[in-house]
RNA sequence: CGGGGUGUAGCUCAGCUGGCAGAGUGCUGCGUUUGGGACGCAGAAGUCAUCGGUUCGAAUCCGGUCACCCCGACCA
């Protein structure tokens, strides 16, 4: 059940987010320590993206498997960067069936290596790539600190990983599905992200180039959305992963790896939420038109219910999501508990519409009065498509707004640490080396997120260390 | 792993000068209500984190343990 009011984001945005998480019914605490339990309702935003993405990827042609949960530790130590930095949260398996393993196993943190020596196998000539592999799974990262759906020691996401016969091919993939990740995030979830490159110091631990799309949350900080890495031949030598080329020449292959998780959860949250509650993009939620009757008595009960049946029934063969809320409640208690679950479309019909043949449409995207339409019955679901169509494309541009109002560009370390101190992406010149990049967060709190693909013409000076800059990086401080 | 804090009803918490286990909210039932968070009446609900100690008597005082939260460090 939702209950009541919110702390408003602009008192504290974290207290904030943890209410919507429980108060909208998307997860509860678990009895494990960095855990969650995620309730249906959350767990259905996820399904749908899921689908969204799981179209997507096959339309790619990538083909789904499942690789094992546990891991031998060994594998992991044959990638040297990769263990390095994957160790420190590690959960490892020393004792099953009741005796000490002779080799302990890792529970995967991510699956490069297993699946690595899997394509060793698989591979053979240059006929059987590209190999177009994703893996839909769960995956444990022991984190110091955790937040629902961001930051979990558990938690659900897609991995995918790909083997290619030339750098090229691998590079184009690691771009294509980058974009795969821009296009979800912008159609589906109706959040605008930033493609760009990780810094030396960011990137995934036995990578070439990681890439990243990078979105603003409601309190002006970065959320990394989702990853794209060019591992070059790294885990391909570590792994043996070869080919016989045209020329009958054994070659290495060029790999890549890709995935997004529940974290998109939180995303969705906070790129569209507000004090009322969440708020859902239409194509994400799980209930896109909830139906509640008004009625003051029996005999109004009726012919209010027979109404909406009938409304709800042609909704329902149109595709739509639709769910009739008929609670002993009154209707002022569930168009809030409906906002606070952030479905994006509530339908009132009572005894003066049936009487006139009309309906109330009201939109979660628009508060008050001014979201709400009366509208004649016949022709009602044409106008809620265009609704659910109109309040997509609304979230979209709300939240691309926010993002260039917050986002500043900068020339000196001056305005940067004011751009910071208030909140917001800085964007600028940067030629600095990684002993810079670090030295701007412990000073400011604010990490280098990504390298823009889209980068301006020509060159500038670097707002940090006054030297020839040829890129410009977004800093912004990040969950 | 360092510093601080909290464990009492499903949830939020009061009770802590030792003396019958409490409130708000939520939950169940009945009735009145119903176009923006209604109200009345009746009810169910607890190993007071845990183990030990002091005491005639402990949620309350003392000690140990465990868990969780916040700040820091750590972090694809």
């Amino acid at each position: 059940m939702a209950s009541q009011a919110v702390t408003p984001q602009s008192q504290d945005f974290s207290k904030w987010y943890n209410e919507i998480v429980y108060k909208a019914d998307l997860a509860s605490q678990s009895p494990v320590r960095g855990c969650i339990i995620i309730k249906p309702y959350g767990y259905e935003v996820w399904e749908a993206i899921k689908a969204g993405l799981d179209r997507r990827f096959k339309e790619t042609g990538h083909q789904n498997a499942y690789f094992p949960l546990f891991i031998p530790q060994s594998y992991l130590q044959r990638e040297a960067e990769h263990v390095e930095g994957f160790s420190p949260e590690l959960a490892v398996v020393t004792h099953a069936g009741g005796k000490k393993l002779e080799e302990p196993y890792v529970v995967r943190p991510t699956s490069e290596t297993i699946i690595g020596e899997s394509f060793s196998q698989w591979i053979q000539s240059y006929r059987d790539l590209p190999l177009l592999i994703n893996q839909w799974a769960n995956v444990v990262r022991w984190e110091l600190r955790t937040r629902p759906f961001l930051r979990t020691t558990e938690f659900l996401w897609q991995e995918g990983h790909t083997a290619h016969a030339t750098a090229e091919e691998a590079q184009a993939e690691t771009m294509q599905m980058l974009e795969v990740y821009a296009e979800f995030c912008r159609e589906d979830a109706a959040i605008p992200v930033v493609k760009g490159q990780k810094s030396n110091i960011e990137k995934f631990a036995g990578a070439l180039r990681t890439y990243s799309i990078e979105a603003m949350m409601r309190d002006k900080k970065a959320l990394q959305s989702g990853t794209s890495h060019n591992l070059g031949q790294n885990f391909a030598k570590a792994f043996d992963i070869k080919y016989l080329s045209r020329d009958n020449v054994e070659e290495y292959c060029w790999t890549t790896s890709w995935g997004v998780s529940t974290r998109l959860v939180g995303a969705v949250v906070m790129a569209h939420g507000d004090d009322q509650g969440l708020r859902l993009p239409p194509k994400l939620a799980p209930i896109q038109v909830v139906a509640v009757p008004v009625y003051k008595n029996d005999d109004e009960r009726a012919p209010v219910l027979d109404a909406v049946q009938r409304i709800v029934a042609e909704l329902k063969a149109a595709g739509i999501r639709v769910h009739v809320d008929d609670r002993d409640e009154r209707p002022g208690f569930k168009f809030n508990d409906w906002e606070m679950r952030g479905v994006p479309v509530r339908l009132e019909i009572g005894p003066k519409d049936v009487q006139n043949d009309k309906a109330v449409l009201a939109r979660r995207d628009i508060p008050g009065r001014d979201g709400k339409q009366f509208i004649a019955q016949a022709g009602i679901v044409a106008a809620v498509r265009d609704l659910l169509a109109d309040i997509h494309d609304n979230m979209l541009a709300q939240a691309t707004t926010f993002r260039e109002q917050n986002t500043h560009e900068i020339s000196t370390y001056e305005q940067f640490q004011g751009i910071v101190a208030d909140g917001g992406w800085a964007i600028g010149w940067w030629a600095g080396n990684d002993d810079d990049e670090r030295r701007v967060k412990d000073e400011t709190g604010a990490t280098l997120r990504c390298f823009p693909l889209d980068q301006p013409d020509g060159a500038g000076q670097c707002f940090f260390t006054g030297q020839a800059a040829e890129r410009v990086a977004i800093f912004s401080k990040a969950y």
